[in-house]
DNA sequence: CAGCCGGTTTTTGTATCCAAAACCCGGGCT
DNA sequence: AGCCCGGGTTTTGGATACAAAAACCGGCTG
């Protein structure tokens, strides 16, 4: 148990952030609702100006937003948004990727296998919040070969908003079985070094994830009225 | 004159993290500075508190660091990491450009002709801060008909960067003219509605300056020493 | 003489406090 | 009766003040 290294690596207002963040991904948090920074910072039994710094970190990473003189808001994203994320993650993941096969190795592969079956265990037991934590890690560890820090941190800054979509959905999309086969099937590709056909195995991936979701996503919003 | 629409449309924290976003990227602080909140604070006649606000920007825009409780300092690149900045930069272009050509109007092309005209102006006078504004403005220009505003934003983000480089040696880049035609070419080929040639030329283009730029770049940190 | 340890100083991080701006509601005017 | 205007309340934004952590320097000891 060598796991709390550093006795607080964390300032105040990077864990109440990362709280933040959990809350709002996790839909607790629903779109568009204001929040009331006091509230907060009596929630968190701190004064209220970790709780700006958190927030601003937050408006950094765009998931909230805020507004002159009237506070923050958990952002809401057109379905014209949504779709550009997804397409954003097509064009930055199959970059990564077409990278990182011809240099992963041994241990890679192992190591996203591993990581495959944690997630297929979070995804039986519904575990939402675990096998979005995963799911990020999973495709770390693919693209980890790529040796590409910059690309990797935009990446996950714009993977951010689609895991939001993913989990909001995530009970309704658990009938999808397939994706977990395409997940295999990637790492299958990679390691056969065909790199066109991984790529597109991947952009198709991201891309019936995409259309999937923005269906659902309408229907949700169609009936919840808004 | 009708400027001054919103009575005070921006906020402390953002006019000084606006300036000091054009001090780093003019290079006024230079790169792995250490930043002393107290004395910012003195010079902008304000507290340490919107200080501190404009620096954790700076710092979820990458052109800062801060370290646990040793503050903030101006980030230094490698230069594998400036590499990768342009061929993110290549990545999204081409393919906002891609999106864009086919959506171009005739009010587009004046457009981007007319800041073109601005910025070979303000290239011969060698006005680099309003060359480098000028610059991001004609490429939001030459991507607004794809209307992806978040595929922008990201770019913005990312070509903040590579401006930081691009300004920094950009007295000795005046003697390469060939990248004033290319420019022009660019609007040639979307205006033939030329996808390909387009895209190719305008990966060719950024590929070059990239090139370019890191032997500069490499060039000085070598005698820079450092 | 070098390395370690402790006190001092600087610098950051957090809390409390005050002012300014935005919302809400009631009253007056057209 | 409806609309506009003004005071009260709430909420954010900024300043000052205080505590904690880290760097720095000097002295001590092996």
């Amino acid at each position: 148990m060598a796991g709390k290294r550093a006795v607080t690596r964390s300032s105040l207002p990077e864990v109440i952030a990362n709280d933040l963040r959990e809350r709002i991904l996790s839909g607790e948090l629903a779109e568009g609702e204001t929040i009331r920074q006091e509230a907060l910072a009596e929630e968190y039994a701190v004064s209220r100006m970790p709780i700006r710094e958190a927030l601003k970190r937050l408006d950094a990473e765009g998931l909230v937003q805020f507004t002159n003189n009237r506070g923050a808001s958990v952002t809401k994203h057109s379905l014209r948004e949504i779709a550009e994320i997804f397409d954003l993650r097509i064009l930055l993941e199959v970059d990564l990727f077409r990278r990182a096969i011809p240099a992963m190795t041994a241990q890679d592969f192992t190591r996203c296998t591993q990581i495959l079956d944690d997630m297929d265990a979070s995804y039986d037991a519904n575990d939402v919040a675990k096998w979005g934590a995963l799911n990020h890690k999973y495709h770390s560890a693919l693209y980890a070969a790529a040796d590409r820090k910059l690309t990797n941190e935009v990446l996950q800054g714009i993977s951010l908003h689609s895991d939001r979509f993913i989990r909001m959905h995530l009970s309704v999309m658990q009938q999808r079985e397939p994706a977990k086969k395409e997940h295999r099937d990637l790492l299958d590709l990679a390691h056969a070094r065909d790199v066109e056909g991984a790529c597109t195995a991947l952009a198709h991936h991201i891309s019936r994830t995409k259309e999937e979701l923005l269906s659902l996503v309408a229907e949700h919003r169609a009936t919840a009225d808004s």
